[in-house]
DNA sequence: GTCTATAATGGGATAGAC
DNA sequence: GTCTATCCCATTATAGAC
């Protein structure tokens, strides 16, 4: 063509470690940090092996920016869904259960309509969340989502005060291992029902998920 | 001294083997399998690197010859507990309770009574159950109990009939995804309550738990 | 059964040319 | 920013002496 040659710039870094950070959230979701190698990373994002190491340093800085890259605007959804839930009004009951759901949706939300990424991410959120505590250097990560369940546990104990603490904790706890064994999509909702329901199909499971946990309160005293 | 000399042997293959599994068991149940070496295991062990090869083979079949070395044992007491509870007479509510806590206590049983090798296995089972379903090799081992978890939904479906198979599936799944994640020690409750709660004390959970999932059934149409 | 030695590969990380 | 080349160490696994 007559135009007057492009400049064909490869030196295109933010598209480049985008693509790094897409692939290792992918694979980290998938295997976990020790499963995944920065060759695997390399190959399945296109690059060379020293692109990892320019754009991220290490292979822990790496995965801590996996981390962090969505951290933020995940934990804003989270915080912005439990303000609409605590202006509902109704019985303590509806009030509850728009708690619960106020939780699980911005998450199944981002996981199925968020894009690839988002799904990537929310199951390395969950497989963190179910690593044995002695696997440190997630930790100081992790913690940068307890005060977000401090907000979730204080709203629940307004609208049960005839709960004590510990027992608004207790359930929200039970609440959170559900969800996180969901989020990882162990596989073994499949087996078990030969098919019948998906571990993917997180919509379909939200109704029935409020329902049990918000029953489940009862157990512990909710009125 | 004056005795004689006892032939000190050092050719004690059971004692060896067993020392093997129990380091592997302990060591995979805390960094799963990718995040421990043959070195690792031998050196907690404290053979050469060479003797796990000999006993076992590879380090994949060390992984299995972990999983299968307690798996009957821990199926039948699962088992077990089950004939027992569906013994139980009394209120629908009182039935549906007894089998909860048949699936639970074998465990916890094991994990806080049976001695640290089983609470190492317990916990490695956890964080199988807890694994993307990507991660193909343990997939033969984790279907091996799925056959319990269907005849545990087939005594609840027998205790509630007013429910559909579907959602007395869906319940056990739920508890089933609260126990996997509560076995594998995350040390989320830990931090999130600021240490009022353990993850380790399960005894203190296990009323809890059954009392949480027990009416949780409730909301999805238990009566 | 246990040990030492070693093979063969894959891993994280860096240097330096372009 | 990107690429090639390379370092150095850890890893799984095997061979063969004891």
């Amino acid at each position: 063509m007559g135009e007057p040659a492009k400049k064909i710039d490869r030196r295109r870094a933010p598209e480049t470690a985008a693509r790094i950070l897409d692939a290792a959230e992918s694979l980290f979701s998938l295997r976990g940090y020790h499963g995944v190698s920065l060759r695997d990373i390399a190959t399945e994002a296109e690059v060379q092996v020293a692109l990892t190491h320019y754009h991220f340093g290490s292979k822990e800085e790496l995965f801590s920016a996996v981390l962090e890259r969505r951290a933020e605007e995940h934990a804003l959804g989270i915080a912005g869904a439990l303000a609409e839930a605590r202006a509902v009004s109704g019985s303590s009951k509806e009030r509850r259960e728009a708690v619960i759901r106020a939780f699980i949706m911005p998450i199944v939300d981002k996981s199925m309509r968020g894009g690839p990424g988002w799904k990537n991410y929310i199951r390395l959120l969950a497989l963190v969340a179910n690593m044995p505590q002695e696997e440190g250097f997630v930790s100081p990560f992790r913690s940068n989502y307890d005060h977000l369940i401090a907000s979730y546990v204080d709203a629940l104990h307004d609208i049960h005060p005839e709960m004590s603490e510990g027992d608004v904790h207790w359930c929200f706890f039970f609440f959170q291992a559900m969800t996180t064994h969901i989020l990882v999509e162990s596989g073994m909702l499949d087996r078990q029902s030969s098919g019948r329901f998906k571990s993917n199909d997180l919509d379909a499971m939200v109704d029935k998920l409020v329902s049990f946990v918000a029953a489940g309160f009862t157990g512990l005293g909710a009125k």
